[in-house]
DNA sequence: TCCATATTTAACCATATGGTTAAATATGGA
DNA sequence: TCCATATTTAACCATATGGTTAAATATGGA
């Protein structure tokens, strides 16, 4: 059920499957609203939105005729903790630095 | 000469040269050297290598008739700031991040 | 000078990828 | 019941990708 790294950086290495992510980080949305800004056909799109989904990057739930398309943040958390390993930093103690990163989060919304 | 995003997740896409990528974080390697472990022709590993080199995730140099090749830790800035974006933390506040990130190594460093 | 070593280039191949259009499917609503 | 709307499926196409083997190239060293 996990995707793997192949799947997850090949999904990334679209732009416009990167766009239709960070419009997913507005809101969740219909397949058809996602389509709308890209010169490109619907099945197109369709196809993407299921290559986003087998990278496990968003879900897609059925609401009557409408396919409802969210974005699934902690799909990146694979891809993200294998590049953290290359950042000279040990990536066992990825769990700190995760808490280090919430303490900073706080500090930054506080401001 | 800035690899783009495209170039940079499909070069990660592969396994090959994602292991290569790790081969290469303990030293520099000839091409020959970094062939040896995979079950897979030169000429193959040579055009990994090559791929590996556009998305600037290594740099190539010849010495003699050795072809040495060096990870660029640098090479992986751009997907690693991308990615970064959708962790719900602020983009532009990266540098203060890195900080943080660099206070923490030190802290390990000193256990 | 001549062979060995290191690597790339060329030609090829099967499969994957990203797109298209036309047709099928399913649900909503008058 | 019947049309409109939302989406997927099917069939197709051009190009990219990841591999192969054989040949070419360049340097090192006896």
């Amino acid at each position: 059920m996990h995707a793997t790294l192949d799947e997850l950086f090949s999904a990334l290495s679209d732009n416009t499957r990167r766009k239709i992510l960070i419009m997913l980080l507005e809101d969740d949305m219909a397949v058809t609203d996602v389509a709308d800004p890209f010169d490109m056909s619907l099945p197109a799109i369709s196809k993407h939105l299921n290559i986003l989904s087998n990278a496990g990057l968003i879900t897609q739930e059925k609401r009557g005729r409408v396919n409802w398309c969210k974005l699934e943040p902690d799909g990146l958390r694979d891809a993200s903790v294998w590049m953290l390993g290359f950042g000279q930093f040990d990536i066992l103690d990825i769990e700190s630095l995760e808490e280090l990163i919430e303490a900073h989060i706080d500090l930054t919304q506080a401001n």
